[in-house]
DNA sequence: CGAGCGTGTATTGTATACAATATGACATCG
DNA sequence: CGATGTCATATTGTATACAATACACGCTCG
């Protein structure tokens, strides 16, 4: 696959979402490229795909500017996957086969065996996880929802809340999906789109209380453990 | 504004949708360069935008194809919007203002002497719908919610819908616009999310019955079995 | 005759030079 | 003193040449 316009891509994102690379700032294409030891041309391509992902927004003039990141934005992302992540799971319960029903709870278990025991391997969980997702989504059979949540789901996010978790939102995270895994094992679409939409907003709110020290009310509650 | 770049975009984008270019059909760079009477460097741009449109798919390698656009397709895509309009309708009563209230009516009185009569004035029609949910999705205050909406709506689909509107379709278009005002008007988001979400049902409909043979009903009967 | 392997060709990826455009500073005029 | 126009400069847009890669065809060898 292209090797300048990814590497360009992966690390002028690594840089925005590291901080190094502040909201509100200009993005120079050709300051760019020499950073990430690249031509112009690559740049520009990954800067288009940082569009589209919102890291970057852009003047009508076109030049680049990274995006700020307000705990708003990141709760309107949030909001869209919710609701996005439970079409997906409502679609998958139709679609459900045994076959792929097996791979998700083999996908599960891993995350079981991640979150057991008292210190979680968290890069363990966040694979499976992901895994998780992704099989539910490729089972929904929509490109277009797969497209939209691909823009929307900033793995970065998902990583940072997951450095968050006490060992209790682990195992609620597994148990979760187990209830998950029951909906579909009886195509059950309503009651996978409630969990999954659930599930979802569980993680923004420990994203939120990890990242703001006033978002929510009943922040001891989920922090505790 | 980028002159090349667009001319290319809209260029391949209407060979697209008017099946100039056939579904699974390969492009190269280099032909849509000469047709465009551009240099690969913006179709290379259009390229990308295309592919976030979904109008093309491209292959492990990077070779580009037009996107197949099953009837399925589309139903997927009036499912996203229903549920995205929704979503923007019920976030857009929360904040409405007086004044946007009365843009919003404005609006609808234009369509409303679009429609008025035997023969409708469709392209008047068209340019004030286009605003009148363009409006509310600025209102809904959601960069994401927009970002995501703006790849999903396809104008030649809405296009051609309103095409094989009859004249009651036109008014029953603009009462339910009637409604969503006054959803507004009350600021009651839960139902203004139900009228947007039916109006986009209908939308697809009216589309669907116009594009193949088969009723709905038979359709969904047919891919269930 | 079939399978595996090179080689040629088509296609995309990257670099670079140049053109077009926007931005900001400064000077000039009212 | 403020407004406005002009010019220098920074930045993005486009074209083109070349490099890397994938694909298809035909060739050899078993």
């Amino acid at each position: 696959m292209a090797k300048a316009s990814d590497k360009a891509y992966s690390a002028i994102r690594a840089m925005i979402l590291s901080g190094e690379l502040v909201p509100g700032q200009q993005l120079s294409e050709e300051a760019l490229a020499e950073q990430c030891d690249v031509s112009r041309t690559p740049v520009r391509d990954a800067l288009r795909r940082l569009e589209a992902d919102l890291l970057i927004r852009r003047s009508e003039s076109q030049r680049s500017f990274v995006a700020d990141w307000s705990i708003d934005d990141v709760e309107d992302s949030f909001e869209l996957r919710a609701m996005l992540e439970g079409l997906a799971a409502r679609r998958a319960a139709d679609r459900m086969t045994r076959e792929i029903l097996d791979r998700l709870r083999a996908c599960n278990a891993r995350i079981g065996a991640a979150v057991r025991g008292k210190s979680p391997d968290i890069t363990a969980f966040l694979e499976a996880n992901l895994t998780f997702h992704e099989i539910i989504l490729e089972t929904s059979g929509s490109r277009r929802l797969t497209s939209l949540l691909g823009a929307l789901i900033e793995q970065p996010v998902v990583w940072r809340t997951a450095q968050h978790y006490g060992p209790d939102a682990f195992h609620k995270s597994h148990s979760e999906h187990e209830d998950l895994l029951a909906a579909f094992a009886r195509r059950d679409g309503e009651w996978a789109e409630a969990i999954m939409a659930g599930h979802i907003r569980r993680a923004f709110h420990a994203y939120a209380d990890a990242h703001s020290g006033l978002a929510s009310i009943d922040r001891k509650t989920a922090r505790q453990a």
